[in-house]
DNA sequence: TTGTACGCGTTATCAT
DNA sequence: ATGATAACGCGTACAA
């Protein structure tokens, strides 16, 4: 009777319960509970109920230390990722929070760099000591391969975001850059424009290509022959658009129209008209990628392609950790549709 | 000896090293191990170096789970946010993992709805739970005294990131909002404007009363009137800068210059002057505060008032887990200085 | 279907 | 200064 001191369902609970006072009150063994825990198949329903009636009055919750010291697992989410833009990280993060809310999972974030040598054992070492539950591994880095391996080789699941189809459905989820960025492109040519000018991602960035292919295909499509210095290479900032822009805006003839593939180049690009007195639209038209919230809040508003990057993170993350509505998080989808938002940054060709 | 299978010294470990195996192969117990890593004073220098040397060989490292589990305490920092604006949350984290960089902590981010009744108890229930070594409380929710009670009470540490002296130097990282904004006021007065306009963050903030404060002793100080409608609130987002932007503009006179209490609202109203045809910064001059990427990035760049977050960040992840070239992190500094950064959206007012 | 005994890898207590 | 032994709280063989 004394006992019961440390148990006393009213508020007070300075030491938390633990599975023994689960166990030792609804009179089972402490396995018993950890089988109600853990939603074990084989379990007298009369015998469940009984323990979760106790679980409930205690407020009893697992110690997440001690579950992971057994079970060699701990429940976080790992976001890896080595810098891409900052507004991407953050929208990628709120939709795994979205995803995690309501679980027993929590995320940890960690930045790497991916130029150096050492990163692979960072992340192995990384892994294998907080051993995670598993990890969301963004551009750029979710294009290597080798880090996939190396996630495998250490029993941690994850789940790769990516601008193509890099992995089976249970480890990726994809936007399809190149059917957006052509559908983009082709728009550009019905207003007319025939100087179109591209601004690519940086060299090794998948979604750099795809979005390179999208836009020629585009324009083989509509017939036109476009010089080589049409398409310059930036790094995916906003100075990177700056210089680009300035080398193609320098061309005689010079375009009527760019298509940067991101938001920020794109910036850089309305920037550099800017500073050249041309205007945005009348002078030069605009496209960017992501629809990151720069797109909306410049002038003049950027017509843009929108990413569904939040809802694509969400779903890689209940892949990670299986939505309890459906059967195991398979049901997912891997592939979502970005779209073209059209705005003002776009019109037809002068004279 | 068959046993000494398990500690190879090559390269090949499967199965990590355990403080026994480490333990075993120095000749000395566990518990002296343990001292070892936890740098025990009283230890004889010639057992910690050989002890050392065995730890260095076997590439040992300690089990954060077990740890976590004996210690009662987890290796993690927490980040504690009710979603500031996006680039806040980013850089902070940025700044934080500066610090974590190369230690044994990780970092968790945790956001919290500001505005739920449950918000303390879900609080609660995550510090308790995850039993986190600190947490970084960003503001608004930084303002929360209950919510540092609520710290201390649950043995977590905490630092609190501000824009005032909110707690003592150990608990607190700020930056003096109301001293910058009155310099960049006082800009606004020294290049001729009379008719200056304050778009204000939201009630309850406490980042929005300490920069309508250094506002107001700008003016005062300058021998300016101004009329109560000079005053408009916002809420720190794009779009309710254009709509105080609007208030503004409709007035008349109208200012010939407003100073907005961040940079999303004051893209809103370079935005709302160039939808109304006023360009800036000839026919209205503009002032931020934050300097995150969209000052820079918008056209005409904006003038604005740099807030040093990301060292704040990493000094504040210092005060929670130690400075190890420092004494005990004590001496990181509590107090930043913004200041004000002079670019293209400020001009004199039209004769 | 349920319980017993032990392991997970570390730190803490209290000896020596 | 160092060591034996018991926590820490949960999961898993294996037995019942």
């Amino acid at each position: 009777m004394a006992e019961q001191d440390r148990s006393s369902s009213s508020a007070k609970r300075a030491a938390k319960p633990t599975i023994n006072d689960v166990a030792r009150l609804a009179g089972v063994s402490k396995k018993t509970v950890s089988r109600v825990i853990n939603r074990s198949a084989l379990l007298n329903s009369e015998t469940r109920e009984r323990v979760e009636r106790v679980i409930d009055e205690l407020g009893y919750v697992p110690n997440p230390q001690a579950r992971a010291l057994a079970l060699r697992r701990n429940f976080l989410i790992g976001l890896i990722h080595d810098n891409p833009n900052a507004q991407t990280v953050l929208n990628v993060q709120q939709g795994i929070l979205e995803a995690l809310q309501g679980t027993e999972f929590e995320l940890v974030v960690r930045p790497v760099d991916r130029r150096s040598p050492l990163m692979l054992e960072d992340v192995r070492a990384f892994l294998s000591r907080q051993r995670l539950f598993g990890v969301m591994l963004l551009p750029p880095i979710s294009e290597n391969d080798v880090l996939a391996a190396l996630c495998d080789e250490l029993g941690c699941r994850y789940v790769r975001m990516g601008s193509a189809e890099l992995d089976d459905p249970d480890h990726l989820v994809a936007s399809n850059d190149r059917e957006a960025v052509r559908e983009a492109t082709t728009y550009l040519v019905d207003q007319g424009h025939r100087l179109i000018g591209l601004i690519e991602g940086p060299r090794g960035f998948r979604s750099a290509s795809e979005r390179r292919a999208g836009f020629e295909q585009a324009i083989e499509a509509a017939g036109i022959e476009l010089p080589r210095n049409f398409i310059a290479e930036g790094n995916y900032t906003f100075e990177s658009g700056i210089q680009a822009a300035n080398r193609l805006l320098d061309l005689a003839p010079a375009p009527t129209a760019i298509f940067a593939s991101n938001d920020e180049m794109a910036a850089g690009v309305v920037h550099a008209a800017n500073q050249r007195g041309l205007s945005v639209p009348e002078n030069l038209s605009v496209i960017g990628f992501d629809d990151t919230a720069i797109a909306a809040h410049i002038w003049p508003p950027l017509t843009t392609v929108r990413w569904p990057i939040i809802p694509m993170a969400r779903s890689a993350a209940l892949k990670l950790v299986g939505n309890p509505a459906e059967r195991k998080g398979a049901s997912e989808p891997s592939l979502f549709l970005s779209s073209l938002v059209r705005r003002a940054s776009v019109a037809p060709p002068r004279g």
